[in-house]
DNA sequence: CAGTGAGCGAGCTTCCGCTTGACTT
């Protein structure tokens, strides 16, 4: 056993430290937190001050043993881990469960690993900040209440299992509030002039000059007449600015912006690029991966120097120190970074290699020069009315930072390229070939993507960069929240065109409205945002989580005693909870569309117990009223009259095939067809309402084609014991069970009494249950 | 796999933040 034992929260770090320190130390890893509140009691004793219950996390056991164990047989124990709340919390939690002696043990900090970053940080060790621990543990009680008193609110008015809390609350909120704003909107058409000119370029040879009107025209008619005085209109040019501009890059990546430009950019999922960046991380690529830091170490700003200087040359260089304006940020890491600077790619997945050169670009670009640009304007007038055209474009001077890397946005512009304009002079006449005037329409406000919604709460101060990506996958599986896969509707825009004097008006399609993975909230979702906006609007409100930081920040200062704060909190949050038991309504989110005017009955929506349903009729004696699902897309709150009628109308009979009937419907999993005992799903382009009995005979004879296919084997001894081939790979399907078959195996010389010995001899005790549900591994 | 649409009843569900592996299918 080593003199000195450290203690870090990774083991990636763990190892890198090992290597710096030498034989005298001995460096383990503590995964982390290692203790908590206990995971299914309360783990507050509210009565005796708010006294935290903890326990050793169920699967840190054995860890802590071998940890304590390795502490008692060292000299001195140093706690390194990171310098912020939680960090501290950790060597608190670690100095306890280990039950340290304060005589040797020392807490140590370091902000890089780099050996004379850590030969520093063992030269100055300090106490553990008791004052950073109570604000930690504050958090942690506060969160605990405010989960546990809100969900069994929930389980009770609304639906069973459902949960509420105070970063996942308001992350449903920004999407139902979201939502209902792009309901509300109502989209403005307007029409937008674009003037084509033919002018000569500097060899001579004619090019096109494409410049937009100023002015939007409200109605056709007032763009048809701006045509009409195009016609007898001389063109020319009236004035030609040029501005220079320069443009900065962005700073390093932290998690947050990680995960918006990954998804910009490289189309991952926000938990894909946390798993690849995991990777990298392991791999001693990259630096730590989350965290809410801009700052590089200055061994980072050295060899990020020494790289665009041979790269690129002085020129191209420029110090800069980002300030990390994020509320709440904690800065205990560096920014994502390349360990290696001069490593400008790696081998890996293509998916690591995509995502490390995103990081490398972004981390050199942000210590090159900024890049210089001159944008000319250009007017154009006409003879006969005060309208002006613009034509505008833009060279790049100096390219700086451009040239490794450009940050994306979110707003998809229509607007074109700007591109290099021919030469030009002032009063120069134009000759117009064309102006064309589109009827656009105002754009609705975006959904949030998984990356956007991340943005949003981190200026809002919600959540931390260890938790933006569980949060979302935390709404997702309360079903609050789902990916959109919106087709978008069609509509008409009208087009006029002046050309050689005749104006012609064109009528066009387009697509609208389509979205696909954005995040759009459910019924259950929308019913839950506004239970809890009725009941405890100040846990939804969006500055909830920046007050309580207030308070967390004055604890960790010793300016506020942390019980103190805790009962101020419960004092007015407990009796709104109490309250809300005794005295709210169930919600169901009904709502009564009106009546049937066939039957007279009345026609309502709600959330029924496997989801929102339409009923007809009331509940009245022996009476039982219809029932059908709401469609995927529907919503309770704006699903209409006719459209809820409508759904009556499946089941449907398709009429008889062979003696036996066809019946469409939508089921769980879609459309379908059963006949004769078998579903049959509607493939996506075909519509249960319209959808004829010669395509679904097609289809039924088409998906018994394949089940044949499947079929490796079949036995006469048994017709229900078939061999399968499936997505992993044959298996044995007895009894509507399936068996594995081992991949020793070869299946097609299985017999029908080694199968059976197969089935015998599977030991898979099948879990009945439906509490310990599997979620399945998607991202 | 897909039809249902209540609650006499039994018992469970849930938070946020730190960190990585286990798990079969």
């Amino acid at each position: 056993m080593s003199k000195n034992l450290v203690i870090v929260e990774s083991p990636a770090k763990a190892k890198t430290i090992e290597k710096f320190l030498g034989s005298d130390y001995t460096v383990l890893p503590s995964f982390g937190h290692i203790r908590d509140l206990s995971e299914h009691a309360f783990g507050v004793d509210i009565t005796n001050g708010f006294q935290p219950i903890y326990e050793i996390s169920p699967d840190k056991k054995k860890l802590v043993a071998d940890l304590k164990k390795a502490s008692d047989g060292a000299e001195t124990v140093w706690l390194a881990s990171d310098e912020d709340r939680e960090g501290e919390a950790i060597a608190w939690h670690l100095s306890e469960a280990l039950k340290l002696k304060h005589e040797n043990t020392r807490r140590i900090v370091f902000h890089e690993i780099t050996k004379p970053a850590i030969l520093k940080a063992i030269e100055q060790p300090r106490e553990i900040d008791i004052d950073l621990v109570n604000a930690q543990q504050a958090r942690r009680i506060l969160d605990r209440i405010v989960g546990f008193e809100l969900s069994p609110v929930l389980w009770r008015k609304v639906k069973s299992s459902l949960s509420a809390g105070r970063v996942q609350s308001v992350a449903v909120r920004l999407i139902v509030d979201r939502e209902r704003e792009i309901q509300g909107f109502v989209s403005e058409a307007s029409f937008r002039v674009i003037a084509l000119f033919t002018v000569t370029d500097a060899d001579g040879k004619p090019v096109e000059l494409k410049a937009e009107l100023q002015h939007r025209f409200k109605t056709k008619e007032e763009a048809y007449a701006f045509l009409e005085t195009c016609k007898t209109s001389h063109f020319g040019i009236e004035d030609i600015v040029k501005k220079p501009s320069k443009r900065s890059p962005a700073p390093p990546f932290t998690t947050s912006t990680l995960q918006q430009e990954a998804s910009r950019k490289l189309g991952y999922s926000v938990s894909q690029t946390m798993m690849i960046a995991q990777k990298l991380y392991e791999a001693g690529q990259i630096t730590y991966m989350r965290t809410d830091s801009v700052n590089l170490s200055d061994l980072a700003l050295g060899a990020s120097k020494a790289e665009i200087l041979s790269m690129a040359g002085e020129r191209y260089w420029q110090f800069r120190r980002f300030q990390t304006k994020t509320k709440g940020a904690q800065e205990a890491h560096e920014a994502i970074r390349p360990t290696y600077m001069d490593k400008h790619e790696i081998s890996g997945t293509s998916q690591e290699k995509n995502l490390y050169s995103l990081i490398w670009k972004r981390t050199i670009a942000s210590q090159m020069s900024d890049a210089e640009l001159e944008r000319t304007t250009i007017t154009i007038g006409l003879s006969n009315a005060t309208e002006k055209f613009l034509a505008v474009g833009e060279v790049i001077k100096f390219d700086g930072f451009l040239r490794v890397y450009m940050e994306s946005t979110d707003e998809e512009s229509d607007q074109e390229s700007e591109a290099l304009l021919p030469p030009l002079k002032v009063k120069q006449p134009l000759n117009m070939n064309q102006v064309t005037a589109t009827e656009r329409f105002s754009q609705r406000p975006p959904r949030y993507s998984e990356a956007a919604l991340v943005r949003k709460l981190e200026e809002l101060g919600i959540g931390r960069p260890s938790t933006y990506a569980p949060t979302i996958s935390t709404i997702q599986k309360r079903t609050y929240v789902e990916k959109s896969n919106l087709d978008g509707e069609m509509r008409t825009f009208t087009v006029l065109t002046l050309k050689k004097d005749k104006i012609k008006e064109e009528t066009k399609e387009e697509r609208f409205g389509a979205d696909k993975g954005k995040l759009l909230p459910t019924d259950i979702g929308m019913v839950v945002n506004d239970f809890l906006m009725d009941y405890f609007p100040n846990i939804l409100d969006y500055n909830f989580t920046a007050n309580v930081e207030k308070e967390f920040d004055d604890i960790a200062e010793g300016q506020l005693d942390w019980q103190q704060a805790l009962k101020h909190f419960y004092d007015k949050f407990h009796p709104m909870v109490v309250e809300t038991m005794a005295n709210s309504e169930r919600r169901s989110g009904e709502r009564i569309l009106g009546v049937d005017p066939k039957s007279g009955k009345q026609v309502s929506v709600r959330i029924g117990r496997f989801g929102p349903i339409v009923q007809l009729g009331i509940k009245e004696g022996d009476e039982k009223p219809q029932f059908a699902s709401l469609k995927k897309g529907q919503l309770l709150e704006t699903i209409t009259l006719d459209e809820a009628l409508e759904l009556f109308k499946l089941p449907r009979s398709l009429g008889e095939w062979d003696a036996k009937e066809m019946v469409v419907g939508i089921g769980r999993f879609g459309a379908y067809v059963r006949y004769d005992g078998g579903f049959y799903s509607l493939p996506k382009t075909e519509d249960p309402m319209s959808i004829t009995a010669e395509t679904a005979v097609a289809l039924i004879q088409a998906k018994r084609e394949s089940d044949k296919n499947r079929q490796m084997k079949v036995f006469d001894q048994d017709q229900e014991l078939k061999i399968l081939n499936g997505r992993y790979g044959p298996y044995i399907s007895y009894q509507k069970k399936n068996y594995k078959i081992s991949s020793k195996t070869d299946p097609l010389q299985l017999t029908y009494e080694a199968c059976l010995e197969i089935i015998q001899n599977d030991t898979k005790t099948v879990k009945k249950s439906p509490a310990k549900k599997k979620t399945t591994k998607k991202g």
